[in-house]
Order: C-alpha cells, then sequence, then structure tokens
DNA sequence: GTCTATACAAAGATAGAC
DNA sequence: GTCTATCTTTGTATAGAC
C-alpha cells in the first residue's frame, strides 16, 4: 500500500502458497520445512524468519483451509430468500467447482483437525448453523418428522466423499483422471435430482 | 502351536496391537516409535527387533487396515445369490457397525493410502469388482441407463462420510457422542430406504 | 528375547555476517 | 531482508551385555 518495492509475489506469499502447496499435500507431520522452503525457492532460515516456526506457519495455512471448505456451505445455509432446491443445488455447484481446483483439501482439513483439535477449537461455530440455520428450519417445515442433520449428511457425503475415495481409486488404478473429472460433472446435476428424490421418500 | 511357552499375548502382538492404535489415531508421519514401544511397554529396541523399522510395521497394519475396509464390501458386491436390497442392507449394515468400533479407519486409510501409494499398489484390484461384480451388473439390469459408479458413491457417501465429519463436529462442540451414536444407528435403517428411494427416481 | 547405552540421521530453529 | 553455518532436539536404528 505505501512501499512501491511490494510486488505481486513477496517472499512472505511465496512461502505461504508453497506452505499451502505442501502441508495440504503431505499433511502437518509429513511436511519439513526444507520442503516449504525449497517449493518456496527461498532460504531455510527465511521461513523462520517470517514466521516464528512451523506451528505458528502451519496455523495459518490450517485456518484458511477451514474457512474455505466450510465458506462454501455455512453462508447458503443460512440464507433467508432462497428455497431448498436453491440452496442444494449452490452447495453442490460450489463444492465440486471448487474442490476440482482443490481435491486434497477436504481429506487435509478432515484429518488434520484430529490432531490439531485444540487449536482450532471454537473457530467455527458449526453447530448453530447446522441446527438452526433457516435451511434446517425449511426442512423441518417440508418434512417435520425428517432430522437436518441426516438430510445434510446425505448431501455433504454424495458430494464431498469421492473427492475423498479418489486417490484410493487412483492407487489402485480403478479409474482415470478424464472419468473422474467427467463423473463429478454428472453429479453436479444429478445430486440435486437425487436430494429431491429423498425429500419425497 | 508347538511350544507351551506361547501365551495370548506375546510381545510381537503387543507391539502389533499397539502399532494398530497409534498408527491409525496419529497416522504414519506423526506416529513415533517410541510411541507405539510405550503404549506396547515394551522396550524400544525390541520393536526393531521384531520388526526390521517402522515402515515394515507400517506396511503390514496398514495391509490389514485396508483389508479390513475393504473386506466389509468387495465379497458382498461380488455374491451372485441376493438381491441388490440384500447386498445393501448388508453393506451398510456391516460398515457402520464395524465403524462404530473403529471409527478412524476410513480416514486413516483415505489419508495415508495417498503417501504410500505405490508401495500398496495393486494389492487389491477394486476395478473389475466395481464395474463388473454381480451387484453392478444387477444395478445396470434394473436401471440401464446409470452408472453403478455414482450409486456406490452415494452409498458409500452415505455410510462412511458421517465417520470421516465426526471429528470435525467434535472439534467444534456441534454433536456429543451419543447422538452421533444413535444417529448411526438411525442411519443403518435408513440408508437402504434412501438408496431405494434413488433407485426409483 | 530383553535390556542399556549409544550411534547416526533428520529436522526445527537460531546466530551472526552481509 | 537474506544468506551460511551451526546448534539442538528428536527420532530411528544398532551394538553388545545379560
Amino acid at each position: 500500500m505505501s512501499s512501491p518495492k511490494k510486488t505481486d509475489s513477496t517472499t512472505e506469499e511465496k512461502i505461504i502458497e508453497a506452505a499451502r502447496k505442501v502441508f495440504t499435500k503431505k499433511g502437518y507431520a509429513a511436511t519439513r520445512t526444507r520442503d516449504i522452503a525449497e517449493e518456496a525457492d527461498i532460504n531455510l532460515a527465511l521461513l523462520n524468519y517470517y514466521f516464528r516456526s512451523k506451528e505458528k506457519l502451519f496455523e495459518k495455512i490450517m485456518l484458511e483451509k477451514v474457512y474455505t471448505l466450510f465458506g462454501a456451505i455455512l453462508p447458503v445455509l443460512n440464507e433467508e430468500d432462497s428455497t431448498i432446491e436453491e440452496k442444494i443445488g449452490k452447495i453442490v455447484d460450489r463444492y465440486i467447482n471448487m474442490l476440482i481446483n482443490n481435491p486434497d483439501l477436504p481429506i487435509f482439513v478432515l484429518s488434520e483437525i484430529r490432531q490439531h483439535a485444540e487449536r482450532l477449537g471454537t473457530a467455527l461455530n458449526i453447530r448453530p448453523t447446522l441446527l438452526h440455520s433457516a435451511f434446517a428450519r425449511q426442512l423441518r417445515e417440508r418434512k417435520p418428522d425428517t432430522n437436518p442433520l441426516h438430510f445434510i449428511m446425505n448431501m455433504l457425503g454424495m458430494t464431498l466423499f469421492p473427492f475423498i475415495a479418489h486417490p484410493v481409486l487412483k492407487a489402485a488404478d480403478a479409474i482415470d483422471q478424464d472419468t473422474f473429472r467427467t463423473m463429478m460433472e454428472e453429479r453436479k446435476k444429478m445430486i440435486p435430482l437425487w436430494m429431491e428424490a429423498l425429500m419425497a421418500s
């Protein structure tokens, strides 16, 4: 903002970008700060100059990723002026688009959060949204005898699980990149229809 | 079999049992051999005496876990003499029962398999089963225009995803143990019904 | 088979020059 | 801000006594 010296990719940003890549791919424990330094093409000492420690750098990335993962759904669940169908469409579409570009995200967040649960703590308070969101209310109005959490689990399971299972399928040579991509494009259209079938049942 | 010296929990078995626990909880990279030795209540040197290295021990556990995870589904998919509905019922029931006792299993296998894909390689050949199993054939007969893989993803997503998401919900204090357990018991009954709704749609 | 002591390597972090 | 060199800790693995 003030100094003309700042360019698009400052050293700090280069490190963060490298950390994003390495941490999400290998996880916290398997990542060496030397990996990050090499990926960022900077000296290892600089990493500790800008961020105090591996831990601090990780927290920055992790928080960002958690917000990315939940940011795709929480605001939509709270929308007051859209229908159930519109919310489902938005969530599925956003998630699949985002995950095609960040396929490691769910498995990274969901597996790292166990180990570092304390540090993130109540950074995100999900509970009120899950049970008292506009989406939950609308579902209860439509089907009073149904638990909204089941419905949300079904929607997220159908949407996220393929990305979580993908590495296994790939390792077993059971699916190639193009087929997977095509399949996820199909699911963008199908999941909303399937969710309607579930609501109608 | 031969020697009366062998008891139920030999040193070797104590190490394996400890390794199961620590590896599945913390993952390969975050696990220290000292953790395992301590958990097994044995001397650290013994770990290297029985198994040559951390790596070798891990491979043993990992292979076992992979078989456990896939063993709950692959044989059922290949059954020739049961209906689609019976297969769904069996798979959902087996998985949920097993995962209530091994909640860390899916996230462990699915996240570790990326890092160690090569070593497992084609240990399991999933592809033929996914696409040419009795289950896939039956599905195609029932709904010729449907891709069986979508259907399987939906079933597994609904069944496994809650266990994968659980640590996050717990960390965010969004669900307690009893509620989760009750919810999964409900899903044992509901998922088969939901899958029928999807087939009918 | 089991232990103690220790070697050896890897990885995080810092000191100090420029 | 950036580098080289180095300290320190941690963690895997082994040697050798019992």
